[in-house]
RNA sequence: GGCGGUGUAGCUCAGUUGGCUAGAGCAAGCGACUCAUAUUCGCUAGGUCCGGAGUUCAAAUCUCUGCACCGCCA
């Protein structure tokens, strides 16, 4: 049996437009899914849409159609994108599904039932006109933040959940796993949030309707992150006990942004732990990309979307550069001479002309029919030993979702490809037919190499990888075990590759 | 205000438990090759390692202090 491997978006709310940011989330999530498939892993990569909540109630009140309505017709930009983006998520969770609802409904009823949510009262300042409680904190001279109008006092039946109660389990469950939230920086964060003390917290409102009603109050409709987390579960079947529940549940990984890190790391695990249900094994948040050095904002319109991207630098060089530009974790900026930069430089210089120098001599020199080698020099074994450690280390960085160090440990061996064909001087070889053994020893270490590179890049870069292996005639399925050194065989058919990434002027 | 982090070549950053002439990529300059998307390869960069004090045979790396910037919480 597969091990298997969980990963996990979180779900996008309906009533933002994909931007960026939701791309960046989503590919991260996409290349380790495709990776992990590769490495033979039974993956499940689960992504959504959050459907619920006030703003969507009255943006479709504005729209002049139901929620549901504006939900279809919204959560299609989402699945177009993904469609361009070339994810390969297994599983979409809308949260207006039944089998959404129906997890909501079991968690929140079973918590209930254990007396860990209660029935209680909310007070705080109220803007009507908003429809919004408002802590006093935020306030802005006793005037609503948003529109400015006088708020009031105000009480609300609300139900809790008796978070308090798991300070310390939560605590002590932070401690003995120390990946529990990445990176560090960010648990070090939540560390002292926790133990600065935990208040119950409000999982229902009664001043909208657009949600899961509370199972038998449905006065309260359920707050929408105790119904959005529960997406994690409610895909897989939960409550019932399916095959993909039993086998998937614990996530491995959350993958998130910094913004709900909180929502993750605190609200969801009290609430698995209230639930009596094991915690998924990793939350890893990563950063924010600005534009152009500057915060992404509507009213900047600087928002970068992702399909104009993709439109004009392509798919992969997208993918690429989102990867690549920024470590994990950290804040990034986005610009435009910056990915320009990146695709001539690293795509088309380095990986792509590499394919193109070595197709285009195997061409050239063997009529396009891959020769077996002799035996390997120490220049030749360099080479062969560079690859099958980059494999490795590339596993190991890997489950770390050092995606920047990943990619930059790749394209070490493809430098390594580059300086060897310097070294060896193919053309200078050509020249002397007594030569001609030799020659086939360095064209078989040059075209193996990227043939081991763009098999573990194709988690990367899936469309380019798939041109990349079939100019070097490589017809057989990605797997761990084709990544070992010696996979080309004598005869297999090499043509010139066409310009993988043609450079970008100007 | 409380807690935490950062400040190293023009830019982005690496620098294990303190130790040879402080490194990488990109940008810039020079040279070489010609198989290739004028691509690649080699060489070059004289940086107060934020400032100051201290510990030590020895500190970018430890301690104290000052400055600047950032994050979380209030």
């Amino acid at each position: 049996m597969k091990p298997t491997f969980y990963v996990t978006t979180p779900i996008y709310y309906v009533n933002d437009v994909p931007h960026i940011g939701h791309a960046y989330t989503t590919v991260a999530a996409d290349v380790l899914a495709r990776y992990k498939r590769l490495m033979g892993f039974d993956v499940y990569f689960l992504t959504g849409s959050d459907e619920h909540g006030q703003k969507v109630e009255k943006a479709a009140i504005t729209a002049g159609e139901t929620p549901l309505e504006l939900a279809d017709r919204v959560v299609k930009r989402y699945q177009a994108l993904w469609e361009r983006l070339g994810i390969s998520h297994n599983d979409f969770i809308r949260t207006t599904q039944e089998r959404h609802k129906k997890g909501v409904s079991e968690i929140f009823s079973n918590i209930l039932e254990k007396g860990d949510i209660y029935l209680g009262e909310y007070e705080d300042w109220y803007c009507t006109p908003c429809e919004t409680f408002w802590p006093e904190t935020q306030l802005i001279e006793n005037r609503c933040p948003d529109c400015n109008r006088p708020v009031e006092k105000l009480k609300e039946e609300s139900y809790f959940f008796r978070m308090s109660k798991y300070q310390q389990a939560l605590l002590d469950h932070i401690e003995t796993h120390p990946d529990f939230i990445q990176p560090k920086s960010k648990r070090n964060e939540i560390i002292s949030f926790v133990k600065e003390g935990l208040r119950d917290l409000s999982v229902s409102r009664t001043t909208f309707s657009w949600g899961i009603p509370v199972p038998g109050n449905d006065k309260h409709i359920i707050y929408v992150w105790f119904d959005a987390l529960t997406n994690y579960m409610s895909a897989l079947g939960y409550p019932d006990a399916t095959p993909e529940y039993q086998r998937f549940w614990p996530a491995n990984v959350h993958l998130i942004g910094k913004d709900i890190l909180r929502f993750h790391t605190v609200y969801w695990p009290t609430f698995l732990m209230a639930a009596g249900l094991p915690l998924p094994e990793k939350v890893f948040a990563h950063g924010w990309w600005t534009v152009e050095g500057q915060k992404m904002s509507k009213s900047l319109q600087n928002v970068v979307e992702p399909n104009m991207l993709i439109d004009k630098y392509g798919v992969d060089a997208v993918r690429y550069f989102l990867m690549r530009e920024v470590p994990f974790g950290l804040d990034g900026d986005f610009s435009h001479t910056a990915l320009v930069q990146r695709i001539n430089s690293d795509l088309a210089n380095d990986i792509g002309n590499l394919l193109s120098r070595s197709t285009a001599m195997a061409v050239k020199y063997f009529d396009g029919v891959l020769p077996s080698p002799a035996e390997l020099t120490e220049t030749d074994s360099a080479l062969k030993n560079k690859t099958i450690e980059m494999v490795e280390t590339v596993n190991k960085l890997m489950d770390e979702l050092a995606f920047s160090k990943v990619l930059q440990t790749i394209w070490e061996v493809i430098s390594a490809g580059n300086k060897y064909i310097d070294e060896s001087a193919p053309w200078t070889l050509a020249k002397e037919p007594a030569n001609r053994e030799r020659l086939a020893t360095v064209m078989y270490c040059l075209l193996e190499s990227q043939r081991i590179t763009h098999c573990v890049l194709s988690a990367f870069l899936p469309t380019t990888a798939g041109k990349a292996l079939d100019s070097l005639g490589w017809i057989k399925e990605i797997t761990r075990e084709n990544l070992q050194w010696g996979g080309l065989s004598t005869g297999t058919t090499v043509t010139k590759s066409e310009a993988l990434f043609p450079r970008i002027e100007g």
